[in-house]
DNA sequence: TCTCGAATGTGCACGCTGTACACATGGTAT
DNA sequence: ATACCATGTGTACAGCGTGCACATTCGAGA
């Protein structure tokens, strides 16, 4: 009878929801995860979302792994520009790190339910959710950073701890961009802000 | 006949609300802003409050813009620690960094409001809301870099924009402290992350 | 000193939110 | 066929920000 659809049971709402979670966020950001928006947008009285999410926020969070899925996978996909007198090692990290901003400059509402809110960072739900489990991007941070030591340029006992100072950079300017001042200057600076910051952060650690 | 209130005008209707934002928010941060409670800590009915501010939000960039204040205050309290081998420049710059950082730690509800959230740049209202005007704590920064340049430590060329990098640093820094999985590791772990983000920060710029 | 307008605070109401509870529905195992 | 259990619905509630009309009080001009 309805136009979403024609039986009682729904066959699989709870991906539905995050679909629709998906949609929604993507314009509008965290505050855009509205349950009776989303369950609406699926066809469904409000109430039917809590045969699958807790609440609001574990909603939000499963939303955020599929956002953090799709992230590393568009990061995956960006090949590291051979740059001319610079190690590979050292340009998958660059490539990491710019993309990193770039996937929040383009995606600003998907990036804000992954990273950006307090509660950001509490992902899970679906599949591989250890207790250890890392947020799919910073896996690459990660590994680029393991191929730096290997490559001789990171001394083995400055890698622990090294993800902090580049995730920091990156993460902050980010969220600079999106929501503080560095957002209101013209793209152009925008990016050389962003180049600048990733590289100023990797020759940070290397020295 | 109220407990909090003696006449039917309140006298600093307006501070008192700004003051109670500071108690909520301390504790609760931006989400602890709630109209209602505000004005119920003066004794005062929820709607008074729009006799001096246009919003919640309104209200919440006018909190804000003490919290900054206050910051800046313990910011400039804060000695820099003679380092041996470091230049006097470069020693003030890496204070003002691990002194945002400290702030955020210290008062983590009170930097959301300031610079948390997505709204918390647009700060405001009160004295020095000049378009150009610049969050009280980033002066410092602004300072800092100056004296780089003076020291001679800096390009002049490398100046315009080197706020950038250091910003993001240490403010991506905090975030991923207070929010992210930064925030879940010994407080060592997290000095540690502070002062060597810190250090990439200024030393990237640097080369 | 009286009066009147402007500032300030109150009460009531509305729509919106997340969510608890009891109930309806229907696939599935016995 | 029947009983069970997962799933979706309906109703309801408290709390939120906020608009609107009204009450109170302060301060300026007569």
């Amino acid at each position: 009878m309805d136009l979403a659809r024609a039986t009682y049971h729904h066959g699989n709402l709870r991906l539905a929801l995050i679909d629709a979670g998906l949609d929604l966020t993507r314009t509008g950001g965290s505050k855009g995860l509205v349950l009776r928006d989303v369950t609406r947008a699926v066809g469904v009285s409000p109430n039917a979302a809590y045969r699958h999410f807790a609440d609001r926020e574990s909603l939000r969070a499963a939303v955020a792994t599929r956002i953090q899925a799709d992230m590393a996978e568009r990061m995956l996909a960006l090949q590291p520009p051979a740059h001319p007198g610079m190690s590979e090692a050292r340009a998958r990290l660059t490539a990491v790190g710019l993309g990193y901003i770039s996937f929040a400059l383009a995606e600003p509402g998907w990036f804000d339910v992954a990273f950006g809110g307090p509660d950001a960072f509490r992902a899970g739900s679906a599949a591989s959710n250890d207790a250890g489990a890392v947020p799919a991007p910073l896996a690459f941070l990660l590994d680029a950073l393991d191929g730096l030591v290997d490559s001789g340029e990171l001394a083995p006992a400055a890698r622990p701890g090294a993800e902090w100072p580049c995730w920091s950079a990156v993460h902050g300017c980010a969220l600079l961009a999106l929501h503080g001042p560095l957002g209101q200057q013209p793209p152009d600076v925008i990016q050389a802000a962003a180049q600048r910051t990733v590289d100023a952060a990797i020759t940070g650690i290397l020295s």
